[in-house]
DNA sequence: CTTGTTTTTTAAAAATATCAAAAAGAAGGG
DNA sequence: CCCTTCTTTTTGATATTTTTAAAAAACAAG
């Protein structure tokens, strides 16, 4: 049955007519995928097809399980047309959103539901062969205790900070032991097809996907936690550059300070603009005598984390909301120049700042107006990202259903 | 003969099979356009039909006038493949560099050869109806003195500086006097269907198709004029943004500064690292005494303009020199950012001020290594435009090619 | 000149589109 | 409430297009 996703190699032995069938299912499903349960004759314009061709591939599809009927949709006069959609329960991805001391896992069907999920599971993440297994072992146990057959997960997808080119499977910050991509080493480890992907564009996927973005085809996804990173969809696809590198906007150098950023260099937008700053200021202006809810002697510092500001922020503390803000208009200038250049649609606040809602956005909003071209400003709205810590597992999942949906070949 | 090249209208009316055989067709000169003459068996697998369809194919083309037979590929062993290609004389198209005091005018043909060139022809570029009509009447009288039929060129390409939606045919900076697209308003004018197109792409697109670029699919255009407007080719496409007002990187909000820029905000790129801000500082240095080639008397600064600044570089003026080189220290910073987000293969410098080669070129690169990301930049190439001051009109004429060839619909 | 290799042509087989007919509702009238 | 008419979708038979596979052709090397 799942005679639909190939390897490379296989194309090119396979006949003419096969590859041309395999092309077209696949072409269907990515447009279930995309659009939701469809009718024969929409089908048909968009994939270029004869209606009793498309019906052919339908009924082949739905011999395989992956399409369902989906019942009669609304009429517009006439005979009301079929609706045929994925069936939900005939593919699965996994997904694997893997953070500094923790991971979240995530199963979604065909039709992108979350079959189930565990989060914040404990994960200590180190460049080391002992991590990689760890990783691989957590993998193997919740595939375990999952009522879906192994057979029916048709890939797992896994976030990594740092540079990764999922084109070609390989991390660079991380695991990088063999000469073999990362994508086969674990791959071969679990026995499913393996897809490695950087965090920052796999939480950009899952807005696209299945979050905030609803029309948008250019999308900027701001990834704001300690460090700043950002996933870019141009002209609807997911960007990635030459070697899967793209995204670094929080080491653009924007100003003119001597902080000395974690990649060495100064004037970063990170030094000014990012969790790891916000919680610098926040130890400072504690030390010079402000006042938080978060600690009492100024002395113990050792409570100030950036979910903990987070949190104080919800809780109304007000020097965690001056200091968020001050973040946001700063950030403001960074985005300023990112939206100059892109001329995007929507630009997306995720990551764990994300979750402080209108303290950071409206600050950044009017630091884009003043920063920003109005005229390329006007273009562009800024929402805050709806998946929040879910984008990156979802994001995870989903793009490897997309990998498996594509016809690039 | 002119079958290939249809209205959207038309596509619709179509019947499945006369639309199909437009779209292989198309794909096919594509191809050429790309790769240049090939044999049956790239084309075969490059577009995923067999041999006797391509053949069969290649048969209408030629008769049509478009292919041509290219004789006998070298032999790899057995019978050698015969080369097709397109037939340069069969399609012509146009190309219009606007520039405020001058326009260039080209023609190519369908092997993107330069057919006809008149270069600096004097015109006054002002947002009036008067302007826009002075505009197409240099068109017409290029047309009238060309030695090939009006009905063989398949389109004009305008390149406009300023907001340019090339999707739909609308500028916004100037000549936006009519509800109806600019580029319907001039070609009902001209007769000869109009694409226009934001001048920086276009010559991004130039240096992409035709120029330095070789093989790389994600290359970064800088402009540098008197402003700083950019060009960028990712994953291979020409990117536009939400409505084509991507690439304005001259007003990244990189500087701490109190300059005010055209755009009325401070701190933008161009006011530090353009040649607008070149003038300036060669100018205050006159002022405050340095001496140069290019004025005796300190009080007439007059002759100071970017082309004559240019021009004493060249001619090694010291002045001019340190300054162009303090430019492209500054521009570096910017770019550093670009690189950071984009992880380009490739950044061009294109512009006038490109003219002046390794002496904006080094300082720049040596800007880049002290502001992005080393494992970035390694990945990137600074390389100065090979076109020179004809990348726009070529690029201009290339894009309307491209954009008859294309079969995105 | 023969043999080996690769490309091109050809004719039979398979796949696909077209067009006409049938089916499935919706709307309106008796 | 059922029947007729209208509209649109779906099906089926036929015509067309495309692929396959086998034969022929073109050239290189021995």
């Amino acid at each position: 049955m799942n005679k639909l996703f190939l390897t490379k190699q296989s194309i090119d032995q396979m006949s003419g007519v096969a590859y041309k069938s395999i092309h077209q299912k696949k072409r269907l499903l990515a447009y279930f995928a995309e659009h939701g349960p469809s009718a024969i004759g929409d089908l048909r314009r968009a994939l270029h097809l004869s209606v009793p061709k498309v019906t052919a591939l339908l009924n082949e599809l739905m011999e395989e399980q992956f399409v369902r009927d989906y019942g009669k949709d609304n009429s517009t006069g006439g005979r009301p047309p079929n609706l045929y959609g994925l069936a939900a329960e005939s593919a699965y991805f996994l997904g694997v959103d893997v953070h500094r001391t923790f991971v979240h896992i995530a199963l979604t069907d065909f039709q992108k539901n979350i079959v189930s999920i565990t989060e914040q599971v404990p994960y200590t993440l180190a460049n080391t062969p002992e991590s990689l297994n760890a990783l691989c072992e957590l993998i193997g146990d919740f595939i375990a205790q999952l009522q879906t057959p192994r057979e029916k997960i048709m890939g797992v997808g896994i976030n990594l900070t740092g540079r990764v080119n999922s084109a070609t499977g390989f991390s660079y910050s991380f695991f990088h032991f063999q000469d073999q991509p990362l994508s086969h080493v674990i791959g071969d480890k679990i026995g499913i097809p393996v897809v490695v992907e950087n965090d920052s564009r796999a939480m950009a996927y899952g807005e696209f996907a299945a979050g905030v973005v609803e029309r948008e085809r250019n999308v900027l996804f701001l990834n704001m936690d300690y460090g700043i990173g950002m996933g870019m969809v141009l002209d609807g696809q997911l960007y990635y550059g030459k070697s899967g590198y793209s995204g670094e906007a929080g080491h653009m150098p924007v100003f003119d300070n001597n902080i000395i950023c974690q990649c060495g260099k100064k004037g970063c937008l990170e030094t000014e603009a990012s969790g790891w700053a916000l919680v610098e200021r926040f130890k400072t202006r504690v030390r010079n005598g402000a006042t938080t809810q978060l600690v009492q002697n100024p002395e113990h510092l050792e409570a100030i984390n950036l979910e903990a500001i987070i949190q104080a922020a919800q809780s109304d503390d007000v020097l965690a909301i001056e200091l968020i803000a001050e973040i946001g208009e700063r950030l403001g200038r960074g985005i300023a120049a990112l939206i100059n250049v892109f001329n995007p649609e929507l630009v997306v606040l995720g990551g764990s700042l994300a979750a402080t809602g209108d303290y950071i956005r409206l600050p950044l909003l009017s630091a884009l107006n003043k920063y920003s071209l109005s005229l390329v400003s006007n273009d562009t709205e800024l929402k805050v990202s709806r998946l929040g810590n879910r984008a990156g597992v979802l994001g995870a999942c989903l793009l490897v259903q997309h990998k498996f949906l594509s016809t690039a070949d």
